[in-house]
DNA sequence: CTGAAAGCGCTAACAC
DNA sequence: GTGTTAGCGCTTTCAG
């Protein structure tokens, strides 16, 4: 291993204190000589010296990090979350320090810890299964700001998030405006609070239509994912409806797929809606009708409040909603009668 | 802010000195008695105390934690690989600093620079763009060791691989055996040493079944993206072969689409192979017949290798090479006359 | 213009 | 069994 260069090799060579490079390095230097500045530069540069980042951070007392926490970073839809979030960190200088909790507490638990001893300074957390008990426990204890986001809507705090009930509405108005009747809603079978301001905000304009949506008959529960919607594509087909939401994308493209098995043509015999708008909804057959949320602005957003809370801590938590809309694709069409 | 709690408020109120409470909370406190080992402990949980990890990691001159250089972290491939990476990083209690470069080789010096700053202990570079160049200059420099992945394997060092040649011969066995006489190519327009390798395991077995393939006729080149195969259908189909290998299966998912739209059936107008079995290729239409790659495995072996050049440096590099096999779903099929 | 000195929070020889 | 002391690499007063 060669030997780390320190700041304190630079100034011997230089013939100067360390205090002197200190500053120049730090661009408070403006009271030095140029002959002594440009020879500090200039020999930064020969040995490429990098300030040793811990030592300098035990001083700043920051380490300009801040923590990441999703549920499953192989998604799509936490992949551009992310990369939402690192584009605003760098522009501030912030380094994410991503993690995939495969919505396992104690994974959680753990990594919220390490988290917690590198001192980071907040943390985005975009996990339903992180409880409102751990928030409180470890986070709030350790006093660390940080923004939540789909996640259950129960705690106060800074918060980003969508117009879940107004999507709901939006996907209802389209499957009703193509004429449908008999509506099923496929869900997760652990929702969370978002997910039900989605599935309301969806009940709510089909009923307001004066058609109905019976909770044990044409709501079907599943996990939220590709698996969940294809063994689900039976119990939907169980309902007769005509149309079906579906909470995710994730859920819908798994449907589409166990009903395209069980020879049922979608949109003909069954228009399928999705929900979030992920980049692969374009190469699915057929492509995906869904809400567009907005993934990678709302990681960015999450990440700029977040910052903003850091730099000043100010009182009043915020919530920042951003917009959704339809994105008309393939998988939905007019009703028609068997 | 609260008031950080350090071991010195620990000492104190245990009425020892800092030395003792450093010893028993690092696990070298077997000479002090029972009695004041308990009243440490107890104390740390009572406050949550957390050792400072600057200040730890200023005399430990380690902050266990390795860089993951990605050029896409929205894309499931690099995912899947990151979460590999997590896995085994999480046994060896490294931290993994995930870093999605988008190919701007620009923001990967940037964060190559972040990580060293950050005196990262080891650097996994699954990244297509980062020059030779880049590394002799600054990584080896800095004398940090790294892992290759998926790299144009020119430079030495350790690496970790999967044969591609091999799965260029697995894909083009799987064809002829279907009787394909004439086949075309689709490859990156930009392409990296293991794609050229797959791609000459491809041709060298096509070619010593007697059939040809002509690099000007062919093999199409587009960008590595479901775009990029998207957009090459049209030249796809005027090739007149009767299957085509793409060099992943994103492209082989966006040519899916594109023959889809110009009323090609695949298979049984057109085969069309993968490569990678990423876990949508199950929920395109069809389903579409690969050449797996281990990729989580990959991600883990990177690591486990990284760790261990880590912990004790070696001198011989290391390649690990992980297996290849053919998955076969629906978008292949036997060859049909026209 | 420049540098000596203090100290961030922690660990580890080495005494006692 | 326990504490004293030195020091990691850096920034920052404050005194020249």
């Amino acid at each position: 291993m060669k030997k780390k260069i320190t700041i304190r090799d630079l100034a011997n060579e230089a013939g100067v204190s360390v205090t002197t490079v200190s500053q120049i390095l730090n661009n408070k230097g403006e009271r030095f000589s140029k002959a002594t500045q440009e020879k500090v530069f200039a020999l930064r540069d020969k040995y490429k010296y990098v300030p040793d980042f811990n030592a300098r951070n035990l001083i700043l007392k920051s380490a300009k990090t801040i923590g990441v926490l999703v549920p499953n970073i192989a998604n799509p839809f936490f992949g551009t979350f992310v990369e939402g979030v690192q584009s605003i960190a760098r522009e501030a200088k912030f380094i994410p320090l991503v993690f995939s909790a495969n919505k396992d507490p104690k994974l959680e638990k753990y990594y919220l810890s390490q988290m917690i001893e590198r001192s980071i300074s907040g943390l985005v957390i975009a996990s339903a299964t992180m409880t409102t008990a751990t928030i409180k426990e470890v986070i709030s204890f350790n006093d660390i700001p940080y923004i939540l986001f789909d996640q259950n809507h129960t705690q106060d705090g800074d918060r980003v998030q969508t117009s879940d009930y107004l999507g709901g509405q939006i996907a209802a108005k389209h499957l009703l405006k193509l004429g449908h009747k008999k509506i099923a809603v496929l869900t997760s079978d652990n929702p969370t609070e978002n997910l039900n301001h989605r599935m309301n905000g969806f009940k709510k304009v089909i009923e307001k239509s004066g058609l109905t949506i019976i909770d044990s008959h044409d709501i079907i529960r599943a996990p939220l994912t590709k698996a969940g919607g294809y063994t689900a594509a039976k119990e939907v087909l169980a309902t007769g409806a005509s149309a079906v939401f579906a909470a995710n994308d994730e859920m819908a493209i798994g449907l589409l797929r166990g009903l395209h098995e069980r020879g049922i043509k979608v949109p003909e015999e069954m228009s399928v809606m999705g929900y979030d708008n992920i980049y692969w909804d374009d190469y699915v057959y057929p492509r995906l009708t869904t809400v567009q949320q907005p993934i990678f602005d709302l990681g960015a957003g999450a990440t700029k409040m977040l910052i903003e809370r850091i730099n000043h801590d100010s009182d009043e938590a915020r919530v920042q909603s951003f917009p959704v809309k339809l994105i008309e694709r393939d998988s939905t069409g007019p009703y028609q009668q068997k």
